[in-house]
DNA sequence: CGATGTCAAGGAATC
DNA sequence: GATTCCTTGACATCG
């Protein structure tokens, strides 16, 4: 069976290691799968024909099937998995998890035996420090509904629910003691699944480090953000081993590892009022992802990194297959032992 | 059938 | 105060 084949491949693996060698424990990827329309993530049918949970699971069997196939065992879920679950206007959809008990603890008990490891990522709309009452309200009725979809899974608390803080509002101090009261009036269901991610733009590892200060909410190190969004020039490795160290005993942490789009690239376009395509050269705007991760930057981060331990989310345009071609760079590298 | 418009939701930068 | 970008694809409708 292929799912014992793994087992013991994991325990050969673990075997293997060599002392002192660092490497992450699992490499996962996000939501979608590249080059498999087929393959679909969620029912995104408009509510008007009645989009339901029960068929996104569906979707998601044919997923696992993927991920069997390839040895991936980490991997985001799509925030849209139960459609419409939390529209204030759209009640009737509301009910999703508990009309989808049976198939909610089946595939639940799928991801436990393929030893997957799971996350969601609610989208950028979710805004718990919003000076806006409604938007807060709102994002923490969509937490409550992330943590009770993976609590219907009946998965362990390796299984997170990653967000950024928000926004900065004129008045840093003021935002982030907006988190932090918001977050620890949060339910337990939830707290016990967040993790923090730093950003881009407003939140960089050295301004989310005092908020996990004051909550014990672990930091997810996002590399390229850091790359992006570093005011005082924290070194990468510090600023990972900062955020490793955020995480409770017994639970993994993870990171976000993604390769920057490389200044200039050639993209098909459709031209202006015409149904022609066309090779054009177009700018990259900075802290986009590439199609790929570039294994020797992965390399020789592992190799920076120390004596730590840690999962690896990968966002890359070309999802997967980036995953099943960072293993050969690696593999080539003399490091297929190490990496998962 | 191909082309175009739309989608539940926010924040920041710019004017 | 209003507009645009961010970023994303696929559904839904239009011509």
């Amino acid at each position: 069976m292929v799912v014992e084949a793994d087992r013991t491949r994991a325990a050969q693996s673990e075997l293997d290691q060599p002392v002192g060698l660092i490497s992450p424990r699992r490499l996962g990827f996000a939501v979608k799968i590249a080059g498999r329309p087929d393959l679909k993530d969620h029912d995104s049918r408009r509510w008007q024909n009645e989009p339901h949970l029960r068929v996104s699971l569906e979707y998601l069997d044919r997923i696992f099937d993927y991920l069997a196939e390839h040895g991936i065992r980490m991997y985001r879920l799509s925030s849209d998995i139960a459609p419409y679950s939390t529209h204030p206007d759209l009640p009737q959809f509301h009910h999703q998890i508990e009309e989808s008990r049976e198939a909610l603890a089946a595939i639940g008990a799928r991801a436990r035996d393929l030893d997957l490891r799971l996350s969601m990522h609610p989208a950028q709309y979710i805004v718990l420090n919003s000076p806006h009452e409604h938007v807060a309200d709102a994002s923490i009725r969509d937490f409550a509904h992330h943590a009770d979809f993976l609590d219907a899974l009946d998965l362990d608390l390796d299984a997170k629910i990653v967000t950024h803080t928000g926004g900065v509002y004129g008045d840093r101090d003021a935002a982030a003691e907006r988190f932090v009261r918001r977050y620890e009036a949060l339910p337990e269901s939830v707290r016990r699944r967040l993790v923090l991610e730093n950003d881009e733009v407003s939140w960089a590892v050295e301004e989310i480090l005092p908020i996990h200060e004051r909550t014990g909410i672990p930091l997810v190190f996002d590399t390229l953000h850091h790359a992006v969004n570093n005011p005082s020039g924290i070194a990468p490795h510090e600023a990972l081993h900062r955020c490793l160290a955020t995480w409770p005993v017994g639970q993994m942490p993870k990171i976000h590892v993604s390769t920057q789009r490389s200044a200039n690239r050639e993209v098909s376009r459709r031209g202006p009022g015409s149904a022609t395509r066309s090779l054009v050269s177009v700018a990259a705007k900075p802290g986009q992802h590439d199609d790929w991760i570039d294994g020797g930057d992965f390399l020789a981060f592992l190799a920076g990194a120390g004596e730590v331990r840690f999962d690896v989310m990968l966002e890359a345009k070309q999802k997967q297959l980036a995953l099943l071609r960072l293993r050969e760079d690696l593999r080539a590298a003399g490091q297929a032992h190490d990496i998962w």
